[in-house]
DNA sequence: TCGATAGTAGAACGGTCAGTACAAATAAGG
DNA sequence: CCTTATTTGTACTGACCGTTCTACTATCGA
């Protein structure tokens, strides 16, 4: 065949996640990529297409890499071992929003990649963009699916309805604190608080 | 003196406010402006010095004109009246988040104008301007206030630290509600009726 | 009525944007 | 080694951006 790559995909969607999480999609610019990438335009049109196929694997990536593992210790971890077990449950809420609350206090201090590569891309031309809008949905969806495990696991005796009720305050106190992130790191951490309160207590409000 | 100014500065800020609130301020153009208000650049450039002056003033006209009159019912309207009547405090925060969730619901079906025109400025460009971040701060604010106000009166004897969290929370859903607003309506609307209730409830949870 | 003054119109500016064309460089297979 | 497929560097395109400039127009005070 011919020529081969000279660089490593992973490493380079890596990088162009970070400037679009820093700086969303519309006001990336495909130098700033080069810059971050290191790479020239002809290497990011060939193996990307374009600057959206790029900042789809980015997306991607930013949900592998960031979201989801994250997100792994809501669903159930080894299902029959502590699948069960509410205290494990609540635990995993709480250590779930106190991981949330060291990220969005320390992650972009230096990088000002606050906030969430997905929400931040609803602003602008981009969230007019169906498919953006359905991505932004379905990552919602994943926030609300895992909750719901995990408040199940976490409430046994609770009604269908209260646990998505659960799910959706959870998903609500995650999403502001990631808008707020941009804003005001305390007031996002605060936000985040007060899910990890609500994760520790037995029994839920109204 | 010289020529008279032939539009309604009023009109014309309106127009420019929805239209950053339909793009953000990074994809709207100063083409986009001259459209919606029926102005040149010159008239604009006379009237507001630049595409940022515009901004401001829209910003202000949103506050002004879409904020704070919503606010107005939470922070205690003809004080000595109902001032100090725990139920007419939760009706007040439950017809906020009514009118609210009716806002989220119908507004921008037809001209795209969802969500809130100064989170959605906290992506791209304008959220790494110090000013900007400022505006959407002191906005969050705001509403921490309007509603600690109300909630205080809601419940006369809750401790101090108790109205803050509740405060807080009541403004995190309402930043989440106006963030998905842009993605996802009926969840938007959902997210507004878990503050509907808990406004309903005279007890808070933990 | 007649400047002085403020508002408007439209073209033009320099700069940046995403995307492209094309040739040079490079590595694999034969 | 030599062909061939693929990657990469460079320069360019046409479009659009926010801003500015100049010429023109309308209005008010004198």
């Amino acid at each position: 065949m011919g020529r081969t790559q000279s660089f490593d995909t992973a490493t380079v969607v890596g990088a162009a996640r970070d400037v679009f999480w820093r700086l969303g999609y519309d006001a990336t610019s495909l130098g700033d990529l080069e810059r971050a990438t290191g790479l020239g335009r002809s290497s990011l049109y060939h193996a990307f297409g374009s600057k959206r196929g790029l900042f789809d694997a980015a997306v991607e990536n930013y949900l592998d890499e960031i979201v989801r593992p994250r997100l792994a210790g809501l669903t159930g971890g080894d299902a029959s071992a502590d699948g069960d077990d509410p205290a494990a449950a609540r635990a995993a809420l709480r250590s779930y929003f106190a991981e949330m609350s060291d990220a969005v206090a320390t992650l972009g201090h230096d990088d000002g990649r606050a906030g969430c590569l997905l929400l931040i891309s609803t602003a602008g031309q981009a969230g007019h963009d169906a498919m953006v809008r359905g991505a932004v949905d379905a990552y919602r969806a994943e926030l609300v699916a895992a909750f719901s495990a995990a408040v199940r696991r976490a409430l046994p005796g609770a009604a269908t309805d209260a646990v998505e009720r659960r799910a959706r305050l959870y998903t609500a106190l995650v999403v502001a604190a990631l808008t707020l992130a941009r804003v005001n790191r305390e007031e996002a951490v605060a936000t985040l608080r007060l899910a990890e309160d609500a994760a520790g207590a037995p029994v839920p409000g109204p």
